[in-house]
RNA sequence: GGUGGCGUAGUCAAGUGGUUAAGACGAUGGUUUGCAAAACCAUUAUUCAUCGGUUCGAAUCCGAUCGCCACCUCCA
């Protein structure tokens, strides 16, 4: 049975969608005035990880990713670079694009900006203030009143008392009735330059929270069936986005909630200051590929914090090579005859249901893993011991397969450079020739480039180190 | 200050009342190899931050203490 701890309730619950095997999936995609660093990225792979899993228990996802292109961050961003909003945010979607493909993210079905949709924003807010959920302060901009949404708060669990003494509240927070009151629309200031649009409040611009309420509501409905997001983003972000949509639709905004924990870096959080920020970028630019920054993100669950190091980087970078290696062994073993032994077929049975209860609960990967890993083991000792069918073959690959439709790790992201590959040649004419001494002697050259060679039955194989 | 999460081997990380406490990486010894690597075998947590308590039984439940992380108005 596949289950979800939903953050709303804090508890696990059998997954159903609303409408049949159709699944209405919205989750928060970023902000574009910066590249996005691996702390973003677990949460892309996380939301990534859910639609795969439910792809494969045979659920239609229907998948909705926003992209922030206007806020205070993206504003400053593009005057700082003394070049238009639009130009600006562009640039940084190509690179979030970019970042995702490398690290094997399927694309959401559809990814609306929030500057292609502010009619539909000013017409949610027109809807709040007539319902009186919303009010118009003296300056031109308007704010959801918490006080007229008795619910609020319950997601986040946070009890409104509490939020008074928050200590990132503005001293200068004029013209709203209740200082938790958040905006819906931001009246235009000199600080945003051009940027601003026209409304019956006079010229401004959206709050954050409006647009995942307007574009999950345009695409999927009223009602859907899981939204995503990073933990940090429970409160406020998702306690305003129920409010305003609940609010406007009468209807329940959200049936499943899930949140990902932080990722965090040598044990603390992910800073500049403290150095240890990284972006995906900077990762491949040490040599490391996008899949094994993929392992790495789903060796935890995505609902405990991770600590990402660069030890635990080349640990996946390990982890995946052994997998390609039996995959390749597994390739050339299939192709013999042989039907598949019951004992093969029955350790092939058990890794498979092992791996699905793993996913069933709560996308716990790591279990998952634990159950591919065992029929790994099991799978190196058949082709030790000569006992692998064609069939046993067969099997194996045919569930390596089958979960790399949801890990999506397998194959290497680039192919050995050309100079590597003539070099591995070369070793292969030495050595055939028993010249030892010579192909020792590549050997060093390859791992001076960064690469190991193995002599396997089927030639030589050259892997990074 | 309020709220929530976490602390399991050298590292990463599952497990949340009864299991030999998963799995990965690393390390050491062995088999194998031209030498290696890979693979396999063996070893690597009598113990789950600490201290108490509940229980026939606790890593798992309760309390306290220590440490780390996050949220408390625009950070995944």
């Amino acid at each position: 049975m596949l289950v979800f701890t939903n953050t709303e309730t804090r508890s696990k619950q059998p997954f159903k969608p609303l409408a049949d095997s159709d699944v209405k999936l919205y989750t928060c995609g970023p902000t574009v005035y910066n590249f996005a660093h691996i702390g973003n990225f677990r949460a892309i792979v996380a939301y990534d990880l859910l639609k795969r899993w439910l792809a494969a228990r045979g659920f239609r996802v229907n998948h909705v990713m926003n992209i922030t292109d206007v806020d205070d961050k993206t504003i400053r961003g593009a005057r700082a670079a003394g070049i238009p909003l639009s130009a600006f945010t562009a640039r940084y979607t190509a690179a979030f694009f970019d970042d995702c493909a490398a690290l094997r993210i399927l694309k959401p079905d559809i990814t609306p900006a929030a500057t292609a949709h502010i009619p539909q924003m000013i017409a949610l807010v027109r809807t709040l203030v007539d319902k009186e959920f919303a009010y118009v302060a003296g300056d031109g901009s308007v704010y959801f009143a918490i006080g007229k949404f008795p619910a609020y708060g319950r997601l986040s669990h946070l009890d409104r008392g509490g939020l008074r003494d928050g200590a990132r509240v503005a001293q200068d927070e004029y013209d709203k009735d209740n200082v938790c009151d958040f905006v819906l629309w931001k009246a235009w200031t000199e600080d945003d330059g051009g940027v601003k649009w026209d409304s019956p409040w006079g010229p401004g611009r959206p709050g954050w929270h409006l647009e995942c309420s307007v574009m999950a509501r345009e695409y999927l409905g009223d009602t859907l069936d899981v939204h995503m997001g990073g933990e940090d983003l429970v409160f406020p972000h998702h306690e305003n986005e129920i409010a305003q949509s609940e609010a406007a639709t009468g209807k329940p905004f959200v049936r499943f909630w899930l949140h990902n924990a932080y990722l965090q870096v040598d044990g603390r959080k992910m800073s500049k200051s403290l150095g240890n920020f990284h972006t995906l970028r900077d990762i491949l630019a040490r040599g490391y590929t996008g899949r094994e920054v993929r392992y790495l993100l789903l060796s935890a669950h995505y609902r405990q914090p991770l600590n990402f190091t660069f030890t635990g980087l080349h640990a996946a970078r390990s982890a995946l090579q052994r997998l390609d290696d039996l995959r390749a062994n597994l390739a050339r073993a299939a192709s013999a005859a042989g039907e598949a032994r019951p004992e093969a077929q029955a350790a092939v049975d058990a890794a498979r249901a092992a791996w699905t209860a793993a996913l069933d609960d709560d996308l716990n990967t790591s279990a998952a893993l634990a159950a591919l890993f065992d029929l790994v083991r099991q799978a190196n000792v058949w082709l030790q011991d000569g006992a692998m069918q064609g069939g046993d073959a067969r099997a194996v690959l045919a569930f390596m397969d089958e979960a790399d439709k949801v890990l999506a790790v397998a194959g290497a992201d680039d192919a050995a450079p050309e100079e590597v590959t003539r070099l591995a040649a070369e070793r292969a004419e030495a050595r055939a020739a028993k010249n030892w001494a010579r192909a020792d002697e590549v050997r060093k050259k390859l791992a001076e480039l960064g690469f190991t060679v193995e002599d396997t039955p089927a030639g030589p194989r050259v892997k990074r180190l």
